[in-house]
DNA sequence: TCCGGAACCGTTTTT
DNA sequence: CGGTTCCGGA
């Protein structure tokens, strides 16, 4: 047996340990790397570049490097520090890193920029004014408290929404500018220059509520360490050996941590593809990633190009894509397998039939024995999702939407968690807010209110001013019992967690605080879920040993754990499918205004242009056998129907690797003899591609000119709004008259005829039902197993029979 | 205190 | 169009 080359106790260096493996024998975990890949891994000193395209073996490279580190004892595990932009990701790499070295690696830190900063902030909390059992606070209770100071300032927070003002402080805090150090210019943007004012407030409150945001950790680690050389010498010495990943996601502050961080060492490695920068708008500078090699001079910089995932063409279409972006490194990735087939391109009539023939073709896919899970459909932005979601439902397809509402994010959760908050902290005012009056105990506003303005007053946290009010008998009335009668709750709380494990603490806490019986008594039908979501906290919480330690984590891990497994097509935005990949990928909705999004256009102009395009390019990379790209000539944008103008990008794919679907869209010559006319597929429940082919077919279309035809009355208010491509809104009627002409209505009209009654239901029209999703409804009609039910809360829907119970 | 109707406003998302 | 929020009336 040949030894294994990641065994720590082996202490002979790599490459003489094995007794198989002699003189210029590699260790295993080099062998099955590419040379590039292989110079990423072994140069170890100085600061390194990866620049890995999409699907280059990137992660791969990355793990191999920490264990070749490990491996070759340059450092011990505790002096490497691996940065990551997500928990997941951060999991992910530690568990990469124990199969390469086979077994769990100890002390090596793993972790997010937040979590890492989080754990050095709270060794030093009080040399920036902090306890080391600070709150951290995330965007919800960010805004209530900029609202509280907003409205305390007199300032009309309808014109100046917290929002919005939180929204300048997190910004300002990615480009690490504290509160004394705001440039007048910058401040002057909100409520007529009190933007500065707001934010040294906010600052000074959080100091009192002993508590922090997220650009906080970040930004106070690097005040921390500018103002503290000792303690900044201090983890120069630990971590010798630094590693980042997704480095085009870096904003200025978290540039300057790691700078301050490597600035002895210079053993800084950052892997990152500028190709794939899709988070400008939250902060991230691509300008970080393009400037590495003057920031970290003498730096090495290593192109990963060989790419393992995706077909030739789908290869050559993205890059082709990609080259139409004027800020970028650049890169040539390449395969060594096949080219595949082209990227199907196709036009739609409206965002329905977008919907039903993608439906149609997982369909056909699922046929041909494609794994459901190897199916993604990406969309720009969330509101799309509901179309696939109910064409799934309605086929009977199981499919998993990614991003929906997160478990810490329900009230039930946020509220309990408030209790175990203020039990933690006692001053954390935005959580005993949150439940001062939950449930309900005669707690009013007014007298929250009352309190509030005197905590401002005397400069302290409300519950502080609580007692204060009490003892100096500023508050009387039944207020007054029930604020005393809470307190003493609170404390009585805080002797028992001294007694009780904290989950029977939260358990007593909940029961005697009445919350629970808050939910037991709702008769809403989300009511029990709620109830089962409390018991699934109090089992989260059981993984931790302590209450500061669950609180401490669930404020920087705000993810739902998406449970893979089951067969099912997922359903998801461009930006969550980065660093997914999938054998085929349904790309919807590239429509101008759409796709680019307008607003990003609007906002940051080429900049914003470039990102939407790097989207893309993220986008059709994730596929490895098959991308399909879909446009609609009509789509309804807030419940109004505007005609529009296939995306530029299906423009710049270039015209050899993809197959335009002539006789369903456009046809006639390139689109980009500006936007041809438009046709109606006479076929179009035909759910193969092979079927129709590239074939011009002209007969029986009805031409349209989209676009520039309908747009001459531009008399919209959409025309300013979304700029060209977002024409007048054309109402439902208006565009029937063209819609009744198409010869793919008549079809749809006479499909419906057909398609009535084949198999009988089990159910009758009138009966009431039962769905998980929607709730309890009546059927209206039947049609086969499909059944049209008018749900109490969520309408009519189009159902299947087996996704329904009786009611 | 609570409920309902009007008014309003619509990306992307992690920590 | 649909959800959220906010204000006013009961």
């Amino acid at each position: 047996m040949p030894t294994d080359p990641f065994d720590l106790d082996d202490l002979s260096p790599v490459g003489t340990s094995s007794q198989a493996s002699e003189s210029s024998q590699e260790p295993l975990y080099l062998t099955e790397l590419n040379e590039a890949q292989k110079e990423a891994v072994l140069t170890l000193e100085g600061p390194v570049l990866m620049l890995a395209g999409a699907g280059t073996g990137k992660t791969k490279a990355l793990t191999s490097r920490l264990a070749h580190i490990v491996h070759t004892r340059t450092a011990a595990p505790w002096n490497i520090l691996s940065v990551t932009f997500t928990n997941k990701a951060a999991r992910e790499m530690q568990d990469r890193v124990a199969v390469a070295l086979g077994q769990s690696v100890e002390g090596l830190w793993f972790g997010t920029f937040h979590s890492i900063c989080n754990k050095i902030l709270r060794r030093h909390a009080e040399l920036v004014g902090l306890q080391p059992n600070f709150t951290i606070l995330d965007t919800d209770d960010q805004i209530r408290l900029l609202k509280q100071l907003i409205k305390a300032e007199g300032i009309d927070d309808k014109k100046w929404p917290a929002r919005q003002m939180a929204g300048l402080i997190d910004r300002w805090k990615n480009k690490a500018i504290m509160a004394d150090k705001l440039p007048s210019s910058e401040g002057s943007a909100f409520a007529n220059g009190l933007g500065g004012k707001i934010y040294s407030l906010y600052q000074e409150r959080l100091k009192i509520l002993n508590a922090v945001d997220f650009g906080d950790l970040i930004l106070l680690n690097i005040h921390l360490f500018q103002t503290h050389p000792d303690i900044l010498s201090r983890y120069h010495s630990q971590f010798r050996y630094l590693l980042v990943d997704e480095y085009q996601d870096t904003n200025v502050a978290q540039y300057l941590w790691l700078r301050l961080l490597a600035q002895k060492s210079k053993n800084i490695c950052c892997v990152g593809d500028d190709d794939q920068s899709i988070y400008g708008w939250r902060g991230a500078e691509v300008g970080n990633i393009l400037r590495f090699s003057e920031d970290f001079p003498g730096a090495k910089v290593v192109r990963l190009e060989q790419n393992y995932r995706s077909t030739g063409h789908i290869l050559a279409a993205a890059s082709k894509l990609i080259a139409g972006n004027e800020n970028r490194l650049g890169k040539t990735l390449w395969t060594a397998g096949g080219d595949g087939d082209p990227i199907k391109v196709r036009g739609v009539w409206d965002a329905p039939e977008e919907a039903r023939t993608i439906g149609d073709e997982v369909e056909s896919l699922q046929r041909k024995h494609v794994a459901l899970n190897e199916i993604a459909i990406l969309v720009r932005a969330g509101f799309q999702t509901r179309e696939f979601e109910e064409r799934m439902l309605t086929l009977g397809l199981p499919y998993r939407i990614i991003g929906g509402p997160r478990f810490y994010e329900r009230a039930e959760i946020r509220d309990a968690l408030a209790y175990l908050r203020v039990v933690a902290q006692p001053d954390d005012d935005l959580a005993f807010e949150r439940i001062v009056n939950t449930p309900k105990r005669g707690i009013g506003q007014t007298s929250v209110q009352k309190v509030h303005e005197m905590a401002r007053e005397l400069g302290t946290s409300v519950s502080y001013a609580v007692r204060h009010a009490v003892s100096k008998d500023r508050i009387r009335g039944k207020a007054k019992t029930n604020l005393v009668r809470l307190m003493d709750d609170f404390d009585r709380w805080r002797g028992l967690s001294r007694t009780l494990s904290h989950t029977d603490l939260a358990e007593t806490i909940l029961d005697e605080s009445g919350y629970t019986e808050m939910w037991q008594n709702d008769k809403a039908p989300d009511a029990p879920g709620r109830l089962e979501n409390l018991k699934e906290l109090i089992n989260a919480m059981g993984e931790f040993d302590s209450l500061a330690g669950f609180l401490e984590h669930i404020g920087l891990v705000m993810e739902n754990d998406e449970r893979a497994g089951e067969d099912k097509v997922t359903i998801m935005t461009l930006h969550a499918s980065k660093g997914l990949e999938f054998e085929h990928v349904f790309l919807p909705g590239w429509e101008e205004g759409v796709f680019p999004s307008q607003r990003s256009l609007d906002e940051t102009g080429l900049k914003g242009l470039e990102e939407e395009r790097r989207l893309a390019y993220v986008g059709i990379t994730r596929a490895r056998e098959q991308a399909y790209v879909f446009y609609a000539a009509n789509r309804q944008i807030f419940g109004q129907w505007t005609n529009c103008v296939p995306s530029r990008f299906i423009e710049e794919l270039p015209e050899e690797h993809i197959e335009l679907d002539a006789a369903q869209g456009l046809y006639g010559s390139k689109q980009s003899s500006g936007y041809e006319a438009y046709s109606q597929r006479n076929s179009w429940q035909e759910d193969d591609w092979q079927s129709s082919g590239a074939t011009n077919r002209s007969g029986e279309t009805t031409p349209y000119v989209w676009g520039q035809t309908k747009s001459k009355d531009n008399r919209s208010d959409y025309g300013d709004k979304f700029g060209p491509g977002w024409k007048r809104a054309q109402k439902l009627n208006e565009g029937k008259k063209f819609l009744d002409l198409t010869p793919a209505s008549q079809i749809r009209a006479k499909k419906k005829q057909t398609s009535q009654k084949k198999t009988v239901s089990r159910y009758a029209i009138g009966e009431r039902v039962f769905h998980d999703k929607f709730g309890g409804g009546i059927i209206e009609d039947i049609e086969g197993d499909k059944l049209l039910v008018n749900f109490d809360h969520a309408g009519e829907k189009r159902i299947i029979d087996r996704f329904v119970k009786p009611a």
